[in-house]
DNA sequence: CTGGAATACTCAGTGCACTGAGCAACGGAG
DNA sequence: CTCCGTTGCTCAGTGCACTGAGTATTCCAG
């Protein structure tokens, strides 16, 4: 006895939606390229030469993780690492001409698989879906991310 | 050009609310037992002496993941694992006393944590918000899932 | 009762995700 | 100009998640 319910349990429940996404788009869209990665390419299409950290902050990547994406892609001759001249840690990003070509292409496929994903919803509910889950990730981001005071912090 | 908005991808979406709720757990509830491992703790509650392949099938993990997990429990001393007497090739799991205590005491922190991570959402969005999730979820299990169909499937 | 399909599990390989520790480059205070 | 703290990146370690291939057991058809 004094089991729980998990489908009441918020964290269950998204394993199991990225679960449900992650093989829809193995079927959809592309088993070479995964979502995270897409993520990557699409923060590079709208700023290029942006820098390894900053990626990881736009696509929400941790350090170590958006490193072992970037050195995937750049494998795949997707995108280039350049060190920058102006500060010799940072590494500089841009897409090749092949990577730009493989989000347009992803692109596609993307907006066709989001469709059948959401299909069971409204338009409406589309809308509210969004909505609540933006809601309680950016919230839960907040609670461990002391977002500068306006106040001195310490 | 031509990027895209990832705050209207389910799939990004999802994975961002998972990465929060990773976090909130590791603070609030356990740094030992992970989420999925409560989930088979949880499973094995409800029925003991469950087979590991039925266990994933109740928590939602494939074959080789639960293996790994079901392993790292019964490292831990939450559980043994006793082959069938009656079946040669399964398992059948059930929870040592430290398993159950284990499982008391994470409900408990558990249950605080869901608080947090709803709070943003009214008690009507929360409804609103599993029910939206599971319905996007249960029909894309659907979809690779053909889901035996009345009639002879061959 | 025997041979073959189905089933439960294991193993190897790939990829995402985080933490903690370490290194090198930068940049400001003295 | 020299310390020293901060910052960008790497590396090692743990754990989740899936696929495809392989082993052993069971079960059913003939």
């Amino acid at each position: 006895m004094a089991a729980v319910d998990l489908t009441t349990h918020p964290g269950h429940l998204a394993r199991r939606l990225q679960q449900a996404h992650y093989l829809l788009w193995n079927t959809m869209v592309s088993e070479e390229i995964t979502s995270p990665q897409f993520a990557v390419l699409n923060a590079l299409v709208a700023e290029p030469g942006l820098d390894q950290r900053t990626v990881g902050e736009r696509v929400g990547l941790d350090r170590s993780t958006i490193a072992e994406v970037i050195s995937r892609l750049g494998r795949r001759g997707l995108l280039d690492k350049v060190r920058d001249p102006q500060d010799g840690r940072r590494f500089l990003l841009r897409l090749t001409d092949d990577g730009v070509r493989t989000h347009r292409k992803l692109t596609v496929r993307t907006a066709r698989m989001n469709q059948v994903f959401l299909a069971p919803l409204s338009d409406d509910e589309q809308s509210r879906f969004f909505e609540l889950i933006r809601r309680v990730a950016d919230a839960a981001e907040g609670l461990r991310n002391p977002a500068e005071p306006l106040v001195s912090p310490r």
